[in-house]
RNA sequence: UGGGGUAUCGCCAAGCGGUAAGGCACCAGUUUUUGGUACUGGCAUUCGGGGGUUCGAAUCCCUCUACCCCAUCCA
């Protein structure tokens, strides 16, 4: 598991601390309109992962407003991907459409506020009306409709009287919001539609920014997860809870980042048109990033959530590399899976020394992987190896079978090279061998050094197999359509020879063909006469990679990128008055009297307190640092302090009864409490320790603690300094005077 | 162009004023009858740029830049 919290159980962790919650209730609500991808598995594994992880419950529900684009088929599809990722959702599996009669009735609620209206305009009107946005929109003349003829209209679209796009219900709330989402959003539609559920039940449904809070509401969830682009519904989110006055407590809506792999595509558009379009062999082909497409390639529901957990939960939009998700699965496997023998690209090998067969025994795990088991291995005069295993002419740095090197068979004996045969084309089609018969595996007496071990399987009793080999979907990095796609993306090896013991004895469903990959029997294609195998993914091969990368390997470009500065709002003729007499009647810096002077609020502050202390330069500090980012973070009026206290804090600086550090923690207190600074200095002895002789002793304490510390920043790592004067002004509740800690610190340091 | 977001290593990602976590990738080396695994070590003097505040800034302030989302009767 990851150790590092993300900030969704951060808040959740506060949430459950504040006691704002008793018990955490999330969900899972896909629309079903498509196949679950490993983006719904992220959504999972956060939506479940911190119910499971704080006790709490997560459901599952089907956000199924929309009747002309979903399915049953997909809600069976999605309850598979969590049940196969390992989760349970709290009770039956829920929907919106449950939720339609009660939705209806805040609907009803709503219109009685005077807070929605029925409007009459039509669809291309409705988009001319909202305006653009840089222009704010205007409000339809059917907002004036009186409540019980919106109540009247509202009931006559439910009972079907009108064509679709006739009317639509909406939120009365601003025509000239900057978010363009809160001009009047619609709140229903007229659909004369089949719904998979509630069959012809409803003329009217209600549109995802309405049903959604409500839904969670209803669900008694309090963190409703969803991705980064719903950010700016969240305001829609909060103003129909907030509006109906709901009896808390309501759940709060939060936005991470959706998940991204190179090399892949996750769009529901963008999948539909490869599986339609054929580029695919349906919705579960293992190239696909579908759960469906995972799981037929032989993923582990272990490695994806692993995956999910590794790539963790945050707002900036990424693009997370394939590799990380390969490592996953190869990782899961490596310690799970057993090893055998199969040859994709058989040649012959005669050994014609060796007379009769015999069967060896052979542990199916490694040394390495504490699992038991083994088969028998036959072996007999003729085998087939790799082709790529041999090489007439070896490149440097080949391990394998030469003219000249001998190779061990894996498990068995060592064999070299006697003879070539080729046919009339030049091509080698067998190779005469000679086997060392005191080199047998476990009793090896033979002395002879190999430089590596390689698959091979006996002829008469190897069996044929298909090998589907997959490989990226696209060959561009960030592919963008069809054009994309990587033409090898599959290759069927069909007369593939596998050991017998995989298909006799079958001692599991995924195997690792050593020095290949790991390989999944096809659950669907796979039969005893006609064994299938789909290759999962690769094994790290650094000799491969060795051989074909070399030369490439674009340098990065040194040079910084370099950024041009913007053009800056010129100052208005009274702000430019203000800087001025900033700068050079009180000597501020300029950076200091130019923030100042363009800020109105700040600069009659600051006026202000200017008239009681007469501090130009620590007062205009403050304010427009601590006082500037109060004001951002709560507004103006929610200031619990005026200059009067402004001008007492800075007065305790300009004495150096207090240091700056200090001055800080007391500004904050301040600000929270409205408490006078003199009186919090005094209550908390905050009063600054200037005394050497009082800090010493500390010091030599934290000094005694750290010893490697000292070690390293003796060493020359002159960054500790700051470390040792930290770990000082903590032993004192940061009141000793740091300049004078920095000074002593670096003096005993030496 | 208005609003809402985001920027920390090649790719993810911690960090919330006091020593720049971790994973993947990559590069060395050790072990190895899988060119696998495991193990060891190396990988950000610097956090999108520029200023400012501070003894001390990735973290606070100002400003600029880049990218993403919003003008479906989709979700």
């Amino acid at each position: 598991m990851n150790e590092s919290k993300n900030f969704l159980e951060s808040i959740v962790e506060k949430d459950l601390q504040s006691g704002k919650y008793k018990e955490i209730v999330t969900r899972f609500p896909p629309e079903p309109n498509g196949f679950p991808h490993i983006g719904h598995a992220k959504s999972i594994f956060i939506n479940f992962g911190i119910a499971r992880e704080y006790n709490g419950h997560c459901n599952l529900r089907m956000d199924d407003t929309n009747p002309t684009t979903e399915d049953t088929k997909y809600v069976e599809a999605l309850k598979d991907a969590v049940i196969w990722l390992g989760y349970k959702w709290d009770g039956n599996v829920r929907f919106t459409s449950d939720y339609f009669p009660a939705l209806y009735e805040y609907a009803k609620k709503l219109i009685t506020m005077g807070k929605a209206y029925v409007d009459s305009l039509s669809e291309e009107e409705i988009r001319e009306y909202r305006g653009t946005v840089t222009e704010a929109g205007k409000r339809s003349k059917f907002a004036q409709r009186s409540i019980s003829e919106n109540l009247d209209l509202l009931e006559r679209m439910k009972n079907g009287e009108f064509a679709e796009g006739e009317h639509v219900l909406r939120a009365k709330i601003d025509m000239a919001a900057p978010n363009m989402k809160l001009r009047d959003p619609l709140l229903y539609r007229i659909r004369h539609a089949h719904h998979f559920r509630t069959g012809n039940e409803w003329k009217i449904y209600p549109m995802y920014d309405f049903a959604h809070c409500l839904s969670d509401y209803i669900e008694g969830v309090t963190h409703s997860i969803c991705t980064l682009e719903f950010e700016n519904n969240r305001d829609i989110y909060n103003w129909v809870l907030d509006t109906l006055e709901l009896e808390p407590p309501r759940p709060y809506q939060h936005e991470f980042a959706r998940l991204n792999i190179n090399y892949t595509v996750m769009s529901k558009r963008k999948l539909l048109e490869l599986v339609e379009g054929g580029y695919v062999n349906g919705w579960d082909d293992p190239r696909l990033p579908t759960i469906a497409g995972y799981r037929r390639k032989g993923y582990t529901a272990e490695a994806i959530l692993t995956f999910c957990d590794q790539v963790g939960v945050a707002k900036a939009n990424s693009i997370v590399d394939v590799s990380q998700l390969e490592f996953c699965i190869r990782d899961d496997l490596n310690k799970k899976v057993p090893r055998v023998l199969c040859v994709l690209n058989p040649l012959k090998v005669t050994i014609e020394n060796y007379e009769g067969r015999e069967e060896i025994d052979a542990p199916y795990y490694p040394h390495d992987v504490p699992k038991e088991g083994s088969r028998k291995l036959p072996f007999s005069r003729e085998i087939y190896i790799n082709r790529e295993d041999f090489e007439e002419n070896p490149p440097k740095g080949y391990y394998r079978l030469t003219p000249q090197q001998p190779v061990r068979l894996r498990h068995g004996y060592i064999i070299s090279c006697k003879e070539i045969i080729k046919d009339d084309a030049g091509n080698i089609i067998e190779i005469k061998a000679a086997y060392y018969p005191d080199s047998k595996s476990g009793n090896d007496t033979s002395g002879i050094k190999v430089k590596s071990a390689i698959q091979w399987v006996s002829a008469d009793s190897a069996k044929e197999v298909e090998v589907r080999l997959y490989e990226r979907l696209y060959k561009s990095e960030f592919p963008e359509g069809i054009e994309d796609l990587n033409p090898n993306s599959l290759q069927i090896i069909k007369n593939a020879l596998i050991e017998p013991a995989v298909v006799t004895e079958k001692p599991d469903k995924r195997f690792q063909f050593e020095r290949e990959g790991y390989f999944y029997a096809d659950p669907l294609d796979y039969t005893d006469e006609k064994p299938v195998f789909n290759k999962i993914v690769g094994l790290k091969d650094s000799w491969g990679k060795k051989k074909t990368e070399k030369q490439p390997r674009a340098k990065k470009s040194q040079e910084k990128k370099i950024q041009i500065d913007g053009e800056v709002t010129p100052m208005t003729p009274q702000q430019e008055k203000f800087f001025q007499r900033y700068t050079q009647e009180l000597k501020l810096n300029n950076e200091v009297a130019n923030t100042l002077a363009r800020d109105e609020i700040l600069s009659s502050l600051y006026e202000e307190a200017l008239t009681l202390l007469n501090t130009p330069v620590n007062l205009a500090n403050l304010i427009v640092n601590e006082v500037a980012r109060e004001i951002k973070e709560k507004g103006f009026e929610a200031l619990q302090f005026a200059a009067k206290e402004l001008a007492q804090l800075t007065a305790m600086l300009d004495e150096e009864k207090i240091s700056n550090k200090i001055a800080k923690q007391v500004f904050e207190e301040m600000a929270k409490s409205g408490k006078n600074p003199t009186k919090i200095v005094e209550e908390k002895g905050l009063v600054q320790i200037s005394d050497p002789a009082l800090i010493e002793p500390i010091i030599e304490e934290v000094i005694a603690k750290n010893p490697d510390n000292v070690e390293k920043f003796k060493a020359g790592n002159k960054k500790l300094l700051g470390f040792f004067v930290g770990q000082a002004l903590k032993a004192t509740g940061g009141k000793a005077n740091p300049k004078i800690v920095n000074e002593l610190v670096a003096k005993k340091l030496g």
